[in-house]
DNA sequence: CAATATAGTTTGCATTGCAAACTAGTTTGT
DNA sequence: ACAAACTAGTTTGCAATGCAAACTATATTG
């Protein structure tokens, strides 16, 4: 650990999770995808609860933090949105998730 | 569970946690708050990494919802702030972090 | 008594998350 | 054929947030 986190009690630990996985909605729709790897647009709505409108926003976030993939067609004559994780996306949420589980986990009772 | 909570898809897992503690700097004062039950300011400060005026408007925040209490007074002729978890504030975070270890947890890998 | 330190609070701004409005195309009803 | 309703998303507008910097107030030190 460097003197500079030290000094900032920044000692990786609960304070700088990382924010782009950590907000629910997110995190919500990246534990579908860990498990399922790969979802289409209108399933993962249903599954996380999200409005189109939240879906798709958090999906351009996870997309720009490269995350997810996103591919778009068509099947048959209707567009159709898939979502994938990234290898970096697992690694990600993996990494957060211990993270996570040890800090709150540690805890007494 | 309700009809719509069913047809929101908010079944209670991870989209819908609680906010005033999800945010990582408070986490990371709940925390420490439910190990020691009370804590100084300053204390808190070092532990967490905070600024002051984060910790301050943090603190404020958990206040504001219940899950703490806040006391002043003087030691000689400094003043002192100690932050005391609620029992408020001990349920709620007890719960938060059931819900987050079981979502966490659940998952394969 | 001026400078520095301690203990917080307030302010200002840039980033969000969310809902509502909008776009674009498709299916259904008559 | 044409309007109404549905599907699949995206964009926008606004209110709430977090964070750092500026500020207040008092105490200590040189």
């Amino acid at each position: 650990m460097s003197n500079e986190a030290r000094a900032k009690g920044k000692t990786g630990s609960i304070s700088d999770v990382d924010k782009v996985i950590h907000e629910p909605a997110r995190l919500n729709i990246m534990s579908h995808l860990f498990v399922l790897d790969r979802a289409d647009f209108v399933f993962l709505m249903r599954q996380t609860g999200l409005t189109r409108g939240n879906l798709s926003s958090h999906m351009s976030k996870l997309e720009a933090a490269g995350y997810i993939e996103v591919e778009k067609k068509f099947v048959g004559r209707k567009p159709l949105t898939v979502l994938r994780l990234s290898r970096e996306g697992r690694v990600a949420f993996q990494s957060y998730r211990r993270r996570m589980m040890k800090a709150l986990g540690e805890l007494p009772g």
